[in-house]
DNA sequence: AAATGATGTTAATCTAGATTAATATCTATT
DNA sequence: AATAGATATTAATCTAGATTAACATCATTT
């Protein structure tokens, strides 16, 4: 199984010796999914945090309507999970499923407690990404109060060009927190302007 | 001055031996501000992530039409920075306010990095901390797309009555993504309703 | 290649929340 | 206690985006 992608990405952070990644590796377990299966679905446990190497996924949430919101979307090189849940050891509050197939790295709860122990540089890896994370996340708030939705779908077309190409329009509406009806009405707008 | 606050709040999350404590301490400057006074401008280099002991501080966006944006309140036990300014070094998008007299703890991000070196222990503390903030944060989102207006001021004060009696309305309304004459309107029928 | 299901578009109508503006209340300061 | 500035309320009108519904296109399976 190709490691390679997911020792690249942590070098980004930190330094491990050779050792350290044969121990990180021997707690991590290698995963693949279909296209629309499930990672974590919403009232379960959440039990891992997932590398991605290869695929995507999404994570959102079900309101009592019965409809879709999406959280994130995750593609190579980035993490999935339900955080809130997997800190906690309660029930997810999100979905995450596969959009494509999808080859991924998993962390068990004990397995990363276990790690952290073993190899305490890695509480400096995960504390930078969850920065990161949060980082984007309130980014997101900001956006979401203070632009329109055409200005959203702009940055959203900028920043995430690889995930808009593949994922369908409905999901990206979701993500923006419009309908995919307004979508499509406000690319046609951006058609017609120019 | 009084740093027991901050020292129990830690023990929530490590142990640290007295001479641990001492390290700590000797790394953070304890400062006052007062009502009204900035902590960082959008657009300066956030030097510090501040742990409150008493008063409270908004963060929020100025856009470019001079609107407000209150992405986060903060009160005692609880941080403030602008993290994504701070952990690059780079100018900040939101502008960190008192909002009444304030006392905080502060960690410059020359501090911070010695202290992670002499303590590894705290690499743990900040990972946890950074975890639940970037939890609750994306709680929100999924929060203002499928709720109204109206059922997130609901559980805005539910799930913070301190912060609700201690902040102006025309505040609360910022931080909801709604305008004072909004709240105005759900508040005179929540009272109405029943 | 026809049929089925998933995805996308267009247009008409509707509504949550914005905007504007006038008035009221509260809080400090002299 | 009077004035000024900050905060809150109310009501009329307006708009970004939702809803509904009909139709179009694309992909997959038989």
């Amino acid at each position: 199984m190709d490691n390679k992608p997911f020792l690249d990405y942590i070098k980004n952070f930190i330094k491990l010796t050779d050792e350290e990644e044969t121990i990180l590796l021997s707690k991590t377990v290698h995963r693949k999914y279909l296209k629309n299966q499930y990672i974590v679905q919403q009232g379960d446990i959440c039990k891992s945090v997932n590398f991605i190497i290869s695929g995507s996924t999404k994570a959102f949430y079900m309101d009592l309507e019965g409809q879709e919101h999406i959280v994130m979307f995750s593609i190579e090189d980035w993490w999935t999970s339900d955080l809130g849940s997997f800190i906690t050891q309660t029930p997810a509050d999100f979905n995450l499923q596969c959009i494509e197939n999808t080859e991924l790295i998993q962390f068990t709860y004990e397995n990363l407690e276990y790690l952290y122990k073993a190899i305490p540089k890695l509480e400096r890896l995960f504390r930078k990404i969850v920065e990161r994370a949060f980082v984007a996340s309130q980014k997101r708030i900001i956006r979401n109060f203070s632009l329109t939705a055409k200005e959203r779908y702009q940055i959203f077309k900028r920043t995430y060009p690889k995930i808009e190409q593949r994922v369908p329009q409905y999901m990206i509406a979701s993500y923006l927190g419009i309908t995919k009806e307004f979508l499509s009405k406000i690319k046609s707008q951006l058609i017609h302007d120019q």
